[in-house]
DNA sequence: ATCGGGACCTGCTTGC
DNA sequence: TGCAAGCAGGTCCCGA
C-alpha cells in the first residue's frame, strides 16, 4: 500500500481514535520487521498520546517521554479494532488503548519497522530527509538548485529521500508522465520551466491520490485491502504494452535499479 | 557522487 | 495439478 497519501490517509485515519486515548500497554508478537521493534515502544505503559504526526513515510506518534516512530514498508497497515478480536497470521503488534480498542499492526513482508526516538533527540533516519512535497519547500527552484552539478536519471532523483519524501514507484511515474519528461533524463538537463511543471504536477497527483484515498478508507476500522481506488487515474504505472491514454503509442517498460518503471516513448522526453 | 546489487520477507501470478 | 520463477507500493547499506 504505502506510498505518501496512503499514509496519510492512515494518520487521518487514526487521529479521532485516539483523542484523549492513553497505551495501556503494547503486545508484540512478533518483534523481527525491518529492524527488531525498539524495546523502549515494548516497554510502553499507561502512556497518553498526545499527537499523531507524520515526516515523509513515516507515522510519529507523541508520547511524553519521547516519539514513537512506525513506518509501513510495503505492505504494513494500521487499523483500531476492539482488543477482543482475534489476531490474524500477520497481525504482530498491538497497542492497547484505554478505550478498549487496540491500534493493531499487520504487515505480511515485514519490512516495516517501529521505532522510538528520545525526547529532543533527532532520529537518525528522519535528520537528513528532503523537503515535504506538500507544502511551499517543494518547488521547481528548489528541484532545479538540489539537481545542480548532478548527472543522475530524474527518476531516481524523485525517489531519493534526501532530495523530496515521499514520492515512491508509482507517483514518481505518474508525475513523469504528466510532466512530459523521460524518467532517464539526466537532471542536468532539465530547464528551470519543466522542474516547475513536475513540482506542480508532484503535488497534483498526491493529492488526487490523498483525496481517493481518504474516501476509501474512511471507516478505517473496516477490512483494508485495496480497490480501485487511485487506480483508474492511472496513466503509466503497471500498463506497459497498453496505449497511451495520451497518444495511443505503447508504454514502454524497463527496469531501472530493480524497479520497473513505465512511460510513454512519445508523450515524454 | 552515482549506480547497481543484495539484503530484509511473504504472497500472488505466471508459465512450463 | 504442481512447482519454480518472477514480481510487488520501501529503503538501507555495500562495493565498484
Amino acid at each position: 500500500m504505502p506510498e505518501l497519501p496512503e499514509v496519510e490517509t492512515t494518520r487521518q485515519g487514526l487521529l479521532p481514535h485516539l483523542r484523549g486515548q492513553c497505551i495501556s500497554r503494547v503486545d508484540v508478537r512478533n518483534p523481527s520487521l525491518r529492524w527488531p521493534v525498539s524495546s523502549e515502544v515494548i516497554a510502553l505503559h499507561d502512556a497518553p498520546i498526545l499527537n499523531l504526526s507524520r515526516r515523509g513515510k513515516y507515522l510519529l506518534f507523541d508520547l511524553p517521554d519521547g516519539q514513537m516512530l512506525v513506518h509501513l514498508g510495503m505492505s504494513g497497515s494500521l487499523r483500531v479494532l476492539p482488543q477482543t478480536a482475534a489476531a490474524g497470521k500477520h497481525d504482530h503488534i498491538d497497542w492497547l488503548l484505554t478505550n478498549g480498542r487496540c491500534i493493531r499492526f499487520n504487515d505480511p513482508r515485514r519490512f516495516g519497522s517501529v521505532l522510538w526516538n528520545s525526547q529532543g533527540a533527532s532520529h537518525p533516519l528522519l535528520a537528513r530527509m528532503g523537503v515535504e512535497p506538500l507544502t511551499d519547500a517543494l518547488s521547481g527552484g528548489y528541484l532545479a538548485q538540489q539537481a545542480k552539478g548532478k548527472k543522475r536519471a530524474v527518476k531516481s532523483f524523485l525517489m531519493d529521500n534526501h532530495v523530496v519524501v515521499g514520492v515512491g514507484n508509482i507517483y514518481a511515474q505518474e508525475s513523469l508522465f504528466l510532466a512530459g519528461i523521460h524518467p532517464l533524463r539526466a537532471v542536468n538537463r532539465i530547464a528551470i520551466a519543466r522542474w516547475q511543471a513536475l513540482a506542480e504536477v508532484i503535488k497534483l497527483v498526491l493529492n488526487n491520490a490523498l483525496t481517493a484515498g481518504g474516501t476509501t478508507l474512511r471507516d478505517f476500522s473496516h477490512a483494508d485491502g485495496k480497490p480501485g481506488y487511485f487506480q483508474q487515474q492511472l496513466n503509466v504505472y503497471g500498463r506497459g504494452g497498453e496505449a497511451c491514454r495520451r497518444c495511443g503509442t505503447a508504454i514502454k517498460l524497463i527496469r531501472q535499479g530493480q524497479r520497473s518503471t513505465c512511460y510513454c516513448p512519445r508523450c515524454q522526453h
